[in-house]
DNA sequence: CATAGGTGTCATTAC
DNA sequence: ACGTAATGACACCTA
């Protein structure tokens, strides 16, 4: 437990300067002192606030909250690499994970590629899975689907064993694997290879010419140093198909634009696919990135949504492209041209899928392909002897390839597309940097062109306030108490005291007995949620009531039975309440037996010792009576010392069980609570990457707007002779009140650098 | 009424 | 993973 302290507490402290330098404020203070409990506490150290009389308050529906803690791989929550990487993956813009589905749209119409593997139950994999993405209960199909692609990378693996073997799950999940970079350079030395043995490998399956061309068309990313197809193969060397034509291929093949379900839009593409062209390796590798990099189906979900609004976005970027590739496109701009394109297209995936694929795919194009002339060959020499199976490392490089853009420069990809103009080839890379000029932008953005400076105040506020964290403290004991009395005071009143013990007997017999009907953590959470700061499920005290003036009755909820079950075997004939006597004998001698002897077996060893000194009363009713009735309890017997020595180190013993039980829940608690909120904060965080791109793309086309018509207005100004002003002695300047002044430039300069400081100034 | 001491309970830690 | 002892903190009661 030191060690899960001491690591969330390192993790967090991560957490929040990694936020601080990427330019999200966080607000330690905020949320040490009012809103997150268990940060507080896990930063701090157990604080009084939070361990404090709440929980006497709250006891009596806290233990009818119980999920048993055994039904918890607590490893699973806590395991210091998932919550760091996650933690670190915040500053990776998760979303467009498009380009997987873009490729294999490409590589159909082509056909000619295909192999000569039939592979058909492949194909409705693949499509099973692609569905199995955004359905409901992916959770479980993911972790079927994962090992098969790490089964694919260990079979692709084949080709260069050693490789092979460092095909860790983690290194999919960190984003741009080292795989990736192998892949490229199996498929370079691949490359390389074929050149050699030259048609060697005719009778292979793969087509060599189909293979060279794909090979020949690799292009190397400039960040990685991955290479990876330009573009789909065909049966002829088309080493560079415009972008225009994989525009039209793309439209042409894939009419999926009138589906509004993407998914399914995906898996009938990969349907209509002939299988024959989908070798083993390829469908797993293209689809598997959706499934081994998001864990759990929240985090589907959230890349869907991520997707969908970026897809949105450049939906909308399309609309206004006409405009702005007026400002930004030099004519002939792959970018610019990929959104001319489609002008007219309604706002739907379809285009989003266009710019995502050809986004990558164009740049890859302009950046880089000079380079694939250049691949080292020497390398070759260094690398394994390929084994001749083209199918497999074709897919290899074309799937790990996927992966790439699906990781990393897919970001960048996307990006680009967001902010097409050349002005700024990678926006998204800046903007971190942006991130800490954003206020001062925004606002001389807002004095010199004229911007409502209330409007850029709100948009700053925007990108501060509306952070939609879910920081919620409900299932902090704090905010959940809304019962009164603890147990000691209450126990004043009989009818009190009933109610509360009776709710924490029952309660604690609850969950005593395991996780009863909750198997499940996020189950838990989920409720929790619903109940909101009501509680922890008050409905279990009215079980608990019931439960305890009448243990019998715990029978009529099946799942309840055997924690109803009675101690009464330790209890003198005489002391038995008719309540506590078991079942009228209807069972045989020999079940009879048999039930003692599993009732033996499952009493605890303070149950054996109970039963060894003959205390007349049940362990439950030691440990959870109120104080009162339990003296009452004991004052009705003749107890000798020893027995109300063991009765009260049983009670002790009781409640400090239950008391841990407690605890490790609320642990347990308090991290699943961080990974939701790990988990909130990636998604705005990526939300707000995205509104950024947005803004920083409009405030460009206003700037480039007010520029123009200075122009044109400073164009038409004439001087008293007829003569046009020297831009260079004279300026335009906005006032206040909306009008336009010309101005010498000298004092249009001292005034602009006035504005300048002031923001600054302001900032100290 | 304020206060110290006792008691019961709970949370937490360490084993 | 769970149970247990030890410890600290708190609420409540009482003298």
């Amino acid at each position: 437990m030191l060690s899960l302290k001491k690591y969330l507490t390192e993790g967090l402290l991560q957490f929040t300067i990694l936020l601080s330098l990427i330019g999200v404020r966080v607000d330690v203070d905020t949320y040490l002192t009012s809103q997150l409990p268990p940060l507080r506490e896990i930063i701090l150290g157990p604080s009084s606030a939070y361990t404090q009389t709440q929980f006497h308050n709250l006891r009596n529906t806290l233990d009818g909250y119980g999920i048993h803690p055994k039904s918890i791989d607590l490893d699973n929550y806590f395991t210091a690499r998932r919550l760091l990487s996650q933690v670190r993956a915040l500053d990776r813009f998760q979303v467009p994970t498009t380009e997987v589905n873009a490729w294999l749209v490409h590589r159909d119409p082509e056909g000619s590629v295909s192999g000569s593997q039939p592979s058909s139950g492949l194909t409705l994999e693949s499509s099973s899975g692609l569905q199995d993405v955004t359905g409901p209960d992916n959770g479980v199909r993911e972790s079927e689907t994962e090992p098969g692609f790490s089964e694919d990378l260990e079979d692709l693996g084949a080709v260069a064993p050693p490789v092979s073997g460092d095909l860790t799950k983690e290194d999919i999940d960190l984003g741009a694997g080292r795989e990736i970079f192998d892949y490229s350079h199996r498929q370079k030395e691949q490359d390389v290879d074929k050149e050699l043995q030259d048609g060697a490998e005719q009778e292979d399956t793969w087509p060599s010419e189909g293979a060279e061309a794909l090979a020949r068309n690799l292009l190397v990313d400039g960040e990685t140093g991955e290479s990876f197809p330009a573009q789909v193969p065909g049966g002829e060397d088309q080493t560079a198909l415009s972008l225009k034509e994989c525009l039209r291929l793309l439209e042409a093949t894939c009419p999926f634009g009138e589906n509004a379900e993407f998914p399914a839009d995906i898996s009938s593409i990969t349907e209509a696919v002939p299988s024959e062209s989908e070798p083993p390796g390829l469908q797993n590798n293209l689809l598997s990135p959706l499934l081994t990099e998001t864990e759990s189906p929240f985090d589907l979900e959230q890349q869907w949504q991520d997707l969908m609004s970026i897809m949105e976005m450049q939906a909308m970027e399309v609309n206004t492209s006409t405009s702005e590739i007026l400002y930004n496109a030099p004519p002939g701009d792959p970018l610019s041209t990929n959104y001319s394109l489609a002008p007219n297209t309604p706002i739907n995936q379809n285009v989003s899928l266009h710019q995502a694929s050809l986004g990558g795919c164009s740049q890859d194009f302009s950046l880089f392909s000079p380079e694939v002339e250049s691949l080292p060959v020497a390398s070759s020499s260094t690398l394994l002897p390929l084994v001749p199976s083209n199918s497999t490392s074709l897919n290899s490089t074309f799937g790990s390839t996927n992966l790439a853009g699906l990781f990393f420069p897919a970001q960048l990809n996307s990006t680009a597309n967001d902010t097409a103009g050349p002005e700024l080839p990678d926006p998204l890379g800046g903007l971190l940097d942006e991130a800490m000029l954003d206020e001062i932008s925004l606002m001389d953005l807002a004095i010199e062109e004229g911007f409502n400076p209330v409007q850029a105040s709100q948009l700053e506020e925007e990108f501060d306030s509306d952070s939609g964290l879910s920081l919620d403290s409900s299932h902090s004991p704090s905010s959940l108490s809304s019962s009164e009395g603890s147990s000691s005071s209450s126990s004043s009143s009989s009818s009190s005291s009933s109610s509360s013990s009776t709710s924490s007997s029952a309660s604690s017999s609850f969950s005593e007995e395991g996780a009863v009907g909750y198997s499940s953590d996020s189950e838990t959470l989920d409720l929790e949620e619903a109940e909101g700061a009501v509680g922890y499920q008050p409905e279990y005290s009215k079980f608990c009531r019931m439960s305890y003036q009448d243990p019998s009755q715990l029978s009529c909820l099946p799942y309840l039975e055997h924690v109803g079950h009675n101690h009464t075997y330790n209890m003198a004939p005489s002391a038995l309440d008719s309540a506590d006597l078991p079942p009228p004998s209807a069972l045989k001698k020999g079940s009879k037996e048999k039930q003692a002897d599993f009732l033996d077996k499952q009493m605890s060893r303070d149950e054996h010792r109970a039963r060894a000194m003959k205390i007349p009363f049940t362990n439950d009713k030691i440990i959870n009576l109120p104080v009162e009735e339990f003296n009452e309890l004991l004052s009705k017997y003749q107890l000798s010392e020893a027995q109300l020595s063991l009765i009260r180190d049983i009670r002790r013993r009781g409640k400090n069980k239950m008391a841990a039980q407690n605890c490790r829940k609320r642990k347990l608690d308090t991290i699943l609570n961080l990974e939701r909120d790990v988990e909130d904060l990636q998604r705005d965080k990526a939300r707000l990457l995205r509104e950024k791109v947005e803004f920083l793309r409009s405030l460009r086309q206003m700037k480039q707007k007010v520029q123009s018509l200075y122009q044109e207005v400073f164009g038409r100004l004439r001087d008293e002779n007829g003569r046009p002003y020297s831009p260079s002695q004279y300026a335009l300047q906005y006032a206040g009140d909306g009008s336009v002044l010309l101005i010498p430039r000298t004092l249009a300069d001292q005034q602009a650098r006035r504005q300048e400081r002031k923001p600054k100034d302001r900032r100290k």
